[in-house]
DNA sequence: GTCCAGGGCTCGC
DNA sequence: GCGAGCCATGGA
């Protein structure tokens, strides 16, 4: 891979295993949207970035390597060799075999611990569009203004001080819905007595674990999700209505529970089973299976 | 009106 | 530690 800066941009040749559509919407992040000419620009680390595919080139529009060295490569996990990961997963079954071929280019990114953490309590019970909605609201009225950036305004998402400094009332003016009272009881956990979530990643899987189900409107699979996208934890296997279609398509009965589901994905697939769980989701919901 | 979404909480065993 | 009900919002 050769990386080199014009323009202000980045330009990635050659880069392995990276395909923007297939990041952008697996499902693991909110905050990235499409553009007219395909591209996709989001907010990460408090910087506004656009990213272009051009043949075998991606361009990290708006930044330079500075940045790049100390934010974007570490954010699009490119020191992890995905295509040994995918290897490893096609040895184990036909499925996926066919879901990594499907999803090809699926980089796990390594997310904001304290973003996530209250993306996927609004998550819960929610739909995708509406999810990104209330993320963007609530980044707008709580979050710093960062710039503008090909004619649109673009806002950090809110740190735990600011977010705890918004009334239950005013969250939920941002389409948060019924959750509302969990992030604000989040939101004052963390800001108020120093819940450390940034040193969550520190801990081992299950330590951590433990340490996200004591939030308010953190349950198993909101904690799997949290984990898997903020805190590098791979041995996980979040289970939510697609994962479980997919799963009971190929490879378990129609009746078995949530929990037991997972620990079946965790037993089959071990340390990659987060690597697994991605593939697997984006292959079900993009063709919808199961439905 | 009905159904559903990247579920969590509470209770009873 | 489980399973079963109950709870909840907004869009299609």
């Amino acid at each position: 891979m050769k990386i080199y800066e014009e323009n202000n941009s980045v330009v990635l040749e050659g880069v392995e295993d990276f395909n923007i559509k297939h990041i952008f919407e697996c499902g693991q992040c909110f905050r990235w949207k499409k553009e007219e000419n395909e591209s996709y620009t989001g907010v990460a680390k408090g910087k506004i970035l656009n990213v272009e595919e051009k043949g075998d080139k991606i361009y990290l529009n708006n930044t330079n390597l500075e940045d790049f060295n100390n934010i974007w490569h570490d954010y699009f996990d490119l020191g992890t060799n995905y295509t040994e990961i995918k290897n490893k997963l096609k040895e184990m079954d036909e499925y996926l075999d066919k879901a990594t071929d499907f999803g090809w280019g699926i980089r796990i990114l390594k997310q904001d611990q304290w973003e996530m953490l209250i993306s996927f309590i609004i998550s819960s019970n929610n739909r995708i569009p509406m999810i990104q909605k209330a993320i963007d609201n609530l980044s707008k009225k709580f979050g710093k203004f960062i710039g503008e950036y090909n004619g649109k305004e673009y806002y950090a998402f809110p740190t735990p001080q600011e977010l705890s400094r918004a009334s239950k009332e005013e969250i939920r003016a941002c389409q948060t819905g019924f959750r509302d009272k969990y992030i604000k009881s989040t939101a004052d956990a963390v800001a108020n007595n120093n819940d450390n979530v940034y040193g969550y990643s520190m801990l081992d899987t299950e330590q951590c674990r433990k340490e996200l189900l004591k939030f308010n409107g953190v349950g198993p699979k909101v904690c799997d999700c949290i984990s898997l996208f903020g805190m590098q934890k791979y041995d996980t296997f979040p289970v939510d209505v697609w994962v479980k279609r997919v799963m009971q398509e190929f490879y378990v009965d129609e009746d078995m529970s949530l929990p037991k589901i997972r620990a079946y994905a965790l037993d089959k697939f071990g340390e990659l089973a987060g690597f697994a769980q991605q593939y697997l989701f984006y292959y079900a919901r993009e063709l919808g299976i199961g439905r």
